[in-house]
DNA sequence: ATTTATGCAAACGTTTTGCATGTGT
DNA sequence: ACACATGCAAAACGTTTGCATAAAT
């Protein structure tokens, strides 16, 4: 069972790819970027984020948060996913596109990677003529550790 | 290129249902279901929703649109999927499980039955020991008709 | 008569914005 | 010096909730 622990988008620095895109280098900017390669297989809320920079930074502004993690992800640094919630969740961008799998029992987060799941472009060529570009795939079920072991504890996405 | 003109899943009475399950059938509730109905393949946010009902019940409140649409994703005879957008779309139930194929030039959004996409439930039990058991899969990409012709206009979530 | 649904207004959680100030380059 | 990023407060957005009234059973 590949329990993902996969290499992190060979953690690219952070003040190279930032420069490089004529973006600025701030303590701000370092901090969550820090907190999100901290946790690399969570899936962190913007405010979860929040949360953790402020241990090291404590007045960080939540605009300020918001406005770094779009940056982020328009630099590719970073992955936003909805996991079917009503907000949106964070990851370092990784190496292969992956999709995920939310335990419904546990609320565990894995990953799967995209080319597992069969050759998806081809089928939807076949299907309905469609040019696959990007997707966002969230499957729900029970994972490896909780489809036998009945009694569980429910939690919110996380790892 | 099955251009999913399904068969909406019987088009249920809506009366039965509601009353089958010891709910009330209000003006309002029957308006809010036939606005869904009578565009069965376009995925209609909640607004649009209280902009088609508002054409024939005027004063309808978005609180009950917001709770009859709960009600009848309850119910099992609206769809609700989120299109990668922020907001919630809704759809007549369908016989059939399936997903979504955004194109990202028009803005349409085509179906294709789950069962088009291989056998995922047995790739992600392979793959992660994983139980599936519903999902949540949008595809984005250029559909048949965009594929080809350049020129293109943009358009918000429709048919 | 009873119970459920509606309207209204207010609150919610998440995210965005305008603008003056502060900081990296 | 300049452009860009930040803090702050306010607002936007989609959605939910409490409560009195109204309507379905």
């Amino acid at each position: 069972v590949p329990r993902d622990s996969d290499h992190v988008h060979a953690a690219p620095a952070l003040p190279a790819a930032l420069r490089g895109a004529g973006r600025r280098v701030t303590r701000q900017r370092r901090e969550i970027w820090d907190a999100l390669v901290a946790e690399p297989d969570r899936h962190l809320s913007a405010d979860e984020i929040a949360e953790r920079v402020r241990r090291r930074l404590p007045l960080v502004n939540p605009s300020t948060v918001y406005r770094t993690l779009d940056v982020l992800v328009d630099e590719g640094l970073l992955l936003r996913t909805r996991l079917g919630a009503d907000r949106a969740f964070y990851e370092p961008a990784r190496e292969h596109p992956h999709h995920h799998l939310v335990c419904e029992r546990c609320g565990r987060v894995d990953h799967v990677h995209e080319e597992a799941l069969g050759d998806l472009a081809g089928r939807l060529d076949a299907a309905a003529g469609f040019a696959l570009g990007g997707a966002e795939l969230t499957f729900f079920g029970l994972c490896a550790d909780c489809r036998d072991s009945e009694p569980g504890s429910r939690t919110t996405p996380g790892s």
